[in-house]
DNA sequence: TGCTAAGATTCGAAAACTCGAATATACTAT
DNA sequence: ATAGTATATTCGAGTTTTCGAATCTTAGCA
């Protein structure tokens, strides 16, 4: 089980592991919206994006629902926000990490030229 | 700079959407570990689990020290457990969602058959 | 019945991933 | 120096992803 527990998170990384996919999700977070809408708004071509869906169909991590001529999706469960924000406090935190590196190595540099 | 952001969260999930390297991240949890032991807790072949090291390493989610023969390995960012935490959640809330459907389908087909 | 708009699917090529086998590197001990 | 142990890297084959182009499919409308 614990194996096949990490078979399904591994799913769900891989669904996630696209910028264009993350920011399908991300658009996604304060509601449904249209494969139109949604094709407008990140600027996709109409082809790429429905295939991007389609994974995400797939894995998931998105639903569909379907009402007249067009497509509405929406997130099939608002915890996947709670892993990319934890993502982003991450990427703060790598942010800092480096610059502050990156700090050292500019005083190493002066305290070399004096 | 969001569009950088996206990039970056799609490397952090490329980098754990592989079973084999969510089990090198959960294992050093506790802490670190070299490279030995974890081969052998894990029962990885030595090549590939240096490749999945190397994955990981590229992409800042482990940091590695060396120490006479050895190699120890451990998590650059506990943080990281969160998101493997979080999706721990998500898979039994699916779970128990696909076993409420199922119970369902069953429930149909004791109907039907009556 | 045709026409159009919204999406999905299929196809082929290029790129990326994964694995085991072989080889290389770095230490340690003899 | 030589041998052995721990780990990394390279290589080649097989698989999967990704993309745009072209082709469906379905719903709504004249």
């Amino acid at each position: 089980m614990t194996q096949e527990l990490r078979r399904f998170k591994a799913e769900i990384f891989q669904a996630l592991a696209h910028p264009t996919r993350i920011a399908i999700v991300e658009a996604l977070r304060h509601g449904e919206m249209s494969a139109g809408q949604l094709n407008e708004q990140l600027g996709l071509e109409q082809a790429n994006a429905s295939q991007h869906f389609a994974v995400l169909r797939s894995k998931q991590v998105v639903v569909s629902r379907k009402e007249g001529n067009q497509v509405f999706y929406s997130l099939r469960d608002p915890i996947l926000l709670e892993v990319l924000n934890v993502l982003k406090r991450y990427f703060y935190s790598q942010l800092s990490h480096t610059m502050s590196m990156l700090k050292e190595i500019r005083m190493d540099k002066g305290t070399l030229k004096k």
